[in-house]
DNA sequence: CCGTAATGAGATAGCGCTTTCCCGTATGGT
DNA sequence: ACCATACGGGAAAGCGCTATCTCATTACGG
């Protein structure tokens, strides 16, 4: 492959510097109309300014301006799994509140790895972000939170800010989702269509956010009467539901009426689990989930869920992360049981 | 809310000069030190560095870095919308290959409005990334086309690189999706199972990935005998798939066997407006996509589509773009067709 | 033993910006 | 007419780094 490409001479951006040359000003003339400064710049120099500017195709060098302001315009986010629509739907919240402050978003996967996320915070925090946003899921007990939270200390008494989405985050900002209520309000609901025997699939225990929604869901099965008589532990992504089933249906149904998914992407893998173990999930068993993720509404029957509404806390994560002082909603995130086909009214 | 949080000062974070000062060398020496360069240290001076870094909890500065070495560690990625599962499985590739070079991603979101993909091609190269990744959707004649190109040419003869997702980038390295011939295999793929009148859901004329399935399907069942007999043209969303199909089912189906929509989402959508209308999709109308998001296993009846591999895509694109010369496979990424029983074999 | 070549630490000149600080000039109050 | 005061442009001092250049020290061949 020959490089008969164009002949584009590799040429150095243009510079303030060559743009106040073509102006005819100084360095700080230059930089002074190109960004509102509190000084006054003579209105005709602007204007030769400018010309220079849009002359030379001039762009404003980032990286030089982080370091002679000594602050960025970024925001940095981690999520557990981009392609997972939990995640990607919240970063499309945080992306959009960003760009509405004019703010640039660096985004970085964990992988549900703890050691992977604390490598990450310390190299993003080499870009001195002004707010970093932690959606991936905690776990209780790991070995790693303390060094990620003295990392993120450390971040924040640099002036940085921090803000986790999460049901509780320690000493730091969060939006907080309130699972357990969800999930309690869901099993009671659920008691109400007329089911009394329940089983679970949810992640490994330490989760977080899945012992949680499963302490809500327990918590309110136990207050109408009814039961949780299995609990399966599969992984917390969509093949973990199918395998959580799976081994359910393998093990034998016997009168479980609904099984509980902590989280909608099991749910759907349950569903289809269900349907290739030749069943038909509403009418022979029941599932709910959480979350209300966009595909839910299109699978069959359509899923009966708790809704968070994703986009709007990646949006209050950024909000709250950069307001100043706790003039910003904090409440938690409202969480509202949305009953559908998968769960039919029993008997 | 007041603030009796904890009594963290908001200090500096260390420099390379506290450090230097902390071992007791000179800067270059702690420079030296942190950062492989060509030359040696010796090593307990070293170590020395390496301590009071660690023990200042230095984290060098990107910026800094950057202004200095004159080069970032900086990919940009723009896709037209992060919640969309074809592209957060492509930005979830993309993420992974760049962390394997150790570089960091900057998302935006262009919305499918190309006057903000311009803008945000702008604002993005101040950032001087390494590399500029367009995903987003490409259409015929749009009037800032020439923009974005001329943009993009100056940001290659600065010496960055771009790498566009799609089937024709002009002169621009890409990642080519061979949509036509996907839509054609799979329109082959439809006759041989004895389907012969067809439905249309695409986007908007112009979208040119939507242009290109049309256009090869159609080529398909012109060349096995099907016709075409319906087109509808909503927005190139789920909801769009969704009132499309509607409007078909309104207008009347009468006679089309099979609906083809130009992407998943829509044809997911599609589905669901199949079903509320009392009809049973796979039975009633058999529905094709293009994409294989990881939602169509999950829907009822599974979805036969055109299997894109995209998070491959992703990785791909980010290797192309850093290429120095033309090593990399450049050939069409290779799509498949893949039956699943929303089209079952008639007759 | 001396001269020369490596070796490697430190001083320093940038990188592309912002922001003080310094001044010359215009303004206005008395 | 004279001095205090804005006003606003330009010079220059950084910001936190890297990389070049200097220069003392060590090693070694003859």
């Amino acid at each position: 492959m020959t490089d008969d490409a164009v002949e584009t001479r590799r040429t150095a951006p243009a510079t303030l510097h060559d743009v106040a040359r073509e102006a005819g000003v100084s360095l700080a003339t230059a930089s002074r109309s190109l960004n509102g400064s509190t000084r006054k710049v003579n209105e005709e120099y602007r204007q030769r300014v400018l010309a220079a500017a849009a002359k030379l195709d001039y762009s404003p060098n980032l990286s030089a301006q982080a370091v002679a302001r000594g602050t960025t315009t970024t925001v940095a986010l981690l999520v557990a799994d981009i392609a997972d629509p939990y995640f990607s739907q919240m970063a499309a919240g945080v992306v959009r509140e960003a760009d509405r402050e004019r703010l640039i978003v660096t985004m970085a996967a964990t992988e549900r790895d703890t050691e992977r996320e604390l490598d990450l915070v310390r190299t993003l925090r080499g870009q001195r972000p002004r707010v970093m946003i932690l959606a991936a899921s905690r776990r209780e007990d790991d070995p790693n939170n303390d060094a990620l939270e003295a990392e993120l200390r450390a971040f924040e008494s640099n002036g940085g800010r921090v803000a986790f989405v999460s049901s509780a985050a320690g000493a730091f900002r969060a939006v907080q989702l309130d699972n357990r209520a969800g999930a309690e309000a869901l099993a009671r609901e659920l008691i109400d269509l007329g089911y009394r025997r329940f089983a679970a699939v949810t992640g490994a225990e330490g989760i977080r956010t899945a012992d949680e929604r499963l302490a809500g869901f327990r918590a309110g099965l136990e207050a109408g009467g009814g039961t949780l008589e299995r609990i399966v532990r599969p992984d917390f992504t969509r093949d973990g539901g199918y395998e959580g089933m799976t081994q359910l249906i393998e093990e034998g149904l016997d009168g479980i009426e609904l099984v509980f998914a902590a989280n909608d992407v099991m749910a759907v893998g349950a569903m289809s689990a269900i349907r290739d173990a030749g069943l038909t999930p509403g009418t022979d068993v029941a599932v709910a989930g959480f979350d209300d993720i966009p595909t839910v509404r299109d699978v069959t029957p359509p899923l009966t869920t708790v809704r968070i509404p994703l986009e709007e806390v990646g949006r209050r994560a950024l909000r709250l992360a950069l307001d100043e002082d706790g003039a910003v909603d904090d409440a938690p995130v409202h969480t509202e049981v949305v009953l559908r086909d998968s769960t039919p009214r029993r008997g």
